[in-house]
DNA sequence: ATATCACTTAGAGTTGACTTTAAGTCAATA
DNA sequence: TATTGACTTAAAGTCAACTCTAAGTGATAT
C-alpha cells in the first residue's frame, strides 16, 4: 500500500467501486465533470472522499440520461460559489422538467410492455396490432 | 387532394402528425422498423392506417430509448406470423426488464434533483455536496 | 413555360459519449 | 535485470441514431 494516502483511493479501485471504466473517470475529468484530481509525485490520481461524492453524483445523473455538458456546466457552477446559486437552482429546475417528460414517455413504453406480456400470456393477440 | 386514396397519408403529414422528421420516418423504413410502406404510381409513399400504428409504437419505444436493433428484431417476428410468439414474448420481457433498471436509474436521480431543488429554496446548502 | 413545392434516392456527415491506441513512466516481483 | 502490472498522455476510432446533401422527378401555380 502506498504510504502516507491510506484514505485515497487510486483510479483503478474507484473504476471498481463505481463499476465505471479507468477510461470514463479520466474522460470525465478532462471534460470537468469531476476534479481535476490531485496526483501523488508519481504522477497518478489520488481520490479523495470529495471527489467519491462528485464521482456518485455524476454517476446517477448520467444513469439517467443527463447529459455530460449540463453536468459540466453545473459543476463549474457549484465551484465559482454562492453567487452562482441562483442559476444552479434554474437549471436543476430545467433537468428535473427534462428527466420528467422523459420519466413519462418510459412509463408508457413499460405499461404498454406490461399489457403486450399479458396478451401473450393470456393467448389474445391482435394479429394486427403490434 | 389525391384521388382514390382519401383515406391514406404522405410522409410530410405523417411527420407532422408524430413529430418526427420525414428523414427519419424514411430511415425507420430503411432499417426494416416499418413498412415497407406502399407507393402509388408517383413513387411517393402512402400511409395506410396500419402503417400508423405500427409508426406509433416505434415511436413509443424510441422515446423508451428502446433500440433500434430490437425494434427491428421484433417487427421482424411479428411478420413471421404464429410461430415466433414465444420468441417475441421472451424478448418484450427482457427489454421489460431493461426498461425497469432505466425506471428505477431515472426515478432516483429526480428524487434526487428534488431533493437538491428542495435544499436549494430553504437555503440549506451544503458547501462540500453537490 | 417556368418556377415552386413535395417528394424521391444513395450516400456522406454529425453528435454525444465514450473507447481504444500508441507510446511511455514507474514500482514491484521472478 | 527483466518483465509484469498499474498507471500516464494525446489523439484517433467507434457506435447508435439520426440528419443532411446532391441530384433528380413530377404535379401544380403564375
Amino acid at each position: 500500500m502506498r504510504v502516507g494516502d491510506e484514505e485515497n483511493m487510486q483510479i483503478s479501485e474507484v473504476a471498481q467501486k463505481f463499476g465505471l471504466t479507468q477510461d470514463t473517470l479520466r474522460y470525465y475529468e478532462r471534460e470537468g465533470l469531476i476534479g481535476p484530481i490531485a496526483k501523488g509525485d508519481n504522477g497518478i490520481r489520488n481520490y479523495t472522499e470529495n471527489d467519491l461524492q462528485r464521482i456518485q453524483f455524476v454517476k446517477c445523473m448520467r444513469a439517467a440520461g443527463l447529459e455530460i455538458s449540463f453536468l459540466k456546466r453545473y459543476i463549474q457552477l457549484f465551484d465559482e460559489g454562492d453567487e452562482t446559486i441562483k442559476e444552479r437552482r434554474e437549471i436543476l429546475v430545467e433537468q428535473r422538467k427534462i428527466l420528467k417528460k422523459k420519466l413519462d414517455d418510459m412509463q408508457e413504453a413499460y405499461d404498454r410492455l406490461n399489457m403486450k406480456i399479458d396478451l401473450y400470456d393470456k393467448n389474445i393477440l391482435d394479429k394486427s396490432l403490434m
